[in-house]
DNA sequence: CAGTGGTCTAGACCACGGT
DNA sequence: CCGTGGTCTAGACCACTGG
């Protein structure tokens, strides 16, 4: 394992990037070269070898490290992860998109729709003030006519004033609100609900049926907006990789 | 709005950090200074703006197309993402973790362990040969002696050879496999189920009492390793955030 | 204190893709 | 074609932190 051998008169060297880089790393810890918790060289070390500047030795790294392939600090170097905390994404979309997306025709229907007082369990999910108008609507998303989704969610009125003018007829609040309302924190929680009386007879299943169910607590700069509860149809299974 | 105001006597001016024009970004976004599907100025524009290098607003700007807020194209420039795909991570841990990290006590427990031909739903969902053998286990995993998850796993022992020497009966297979084998890709599905008689009984639910699942199928390099269903307690919620 | 990652710069070349 | 982002470089200074 001579370096001499791979040395070549310089001049115009394609340049190494950091994406074969950043693979050649991933490779030598999968395949045990450095093993969990092992110390990697430093970035100077690693750019001498790949034969490339620092920075794209620390581009690559860097990535690694969002992806918690490994640990940086300062003065202690670059370690492989102990616990390969894999991330999965979750894209969060509108649910009209993820029928659309199976080639199934998207119907919209708003089922109610009340201006309340915000009762206390949403101020303390939320943080929205007691007694501030909420405006609660309920409404069902339809795959070709088949019940895909109950969602009933509540709609901070001091944060979205404009909202009081808006009937959800015709456009569903998921919708509406990604497109009139900025936001930049959520919460989301994921479970199984038995089907209630209400849910069973919107989503035709029979009562006490395990249905997914995904709740959302969306907020503007630490002000509450909006608190959505979204139940699937029976057998909805969500899905994803990394 | 002249740009004279901000010109200092140059020399040394604190440089601009890629934080800063990233926020920066962000808040004309959130505002609606840029509203959606709007084109942002080019980065040189943005560079001469902040009074910095383009690499600076580039990896401000690289940053935020990873999290989907704005798209970028080669001569067509940056916009502001149409459809905001907002991104939740979700961190893949063990269960002892998760376990521990709700400071109660963990308990693992082997129920099952056998080798058998890889069934055909098997061979069609992970790609394991048909005929080929597989490692069946059957787990609880308990916290402060109440059941949490139950975990039905299959191993490839093409794939694994040295599992066939490990009993687990003191190691759950998750750790015994994060510590021993690497692994590339990973696809899963979450879903709510009813509970059948044998997971009411390990699970302490009625029969048909809804429960989180969660299916993880893992391969090495196109290669299947392992297959698995975590069933959890009633009532488990997962929680994540963005 | 000294080593390591974190970041910025000024300049360069390239690749893609709309005009 | 040629403008825009994508990337690399060589060098520099800084900030954190382990010994």
């Amino acid at each position: 394992m001579t370096a001499q051998d791979d040395e070549t008169p310089a001049a115009h060297r394609k340049p190494v990037g950091f994406q074969e880089i950043r693979d050649e790393v991933i490779d030598r810890i999968q395949t045990r070269v450095w093993p969990q918790g092992a110390l990697l060289p430093t970035e100077l070390e690693l750019a001498a070898e790949f034969g490339c500047a620092r920075a794209t030795v620390n581009r690559a790294l860097r990535e690694l490290a969002e992806q918690g392939i490994v640990t940086r600090k300062r003065k202690g170097g670059t370690r492989v992860a102990s616990t390969p905390v894999k991330q999965a994404k979750l894209a969060i979309t509108v649910v009209r998109q993820t029928i659309e997306e199976m080639n199934a025709a998207y119907r919209y229907a708003l089922v109610s729709r009340s201006l309340v007082d915000c009762p206390p369990w949403l101020q303390a999910r939320t943080g929205i003030p007691e007694g501030g108008q909420v405006l609660h609507l309920q409404c069902m998303h339809h795959a070709d006519n088949r019940p895909f989704q109950f969602e009933e969610r509540w709609i901070n009125v001091a944060a979205v004033p404009h909202v009081a003018g808006e009937n959800f007829q015709d456009i569903g609040p998921n919708e509406w609100l990604l497109a009139e309302v900025p936001f930049s924190d959520a919460e989301i929680c994921f479970s199984a609900v038995p089907a209630t009386g209400t849910l069973a007879d919107f989503l035709a299943v029979p009562a006490g049926a395990p249905l997914f169910q995904m709740e959302r607590t969306t907020w503007f700069r630490k002000n509450p907006v909006t608190f959505v509860r979204m139940t699937f149809h029976q057998g909805y299974q969500m899905r994803t990789a990394y």
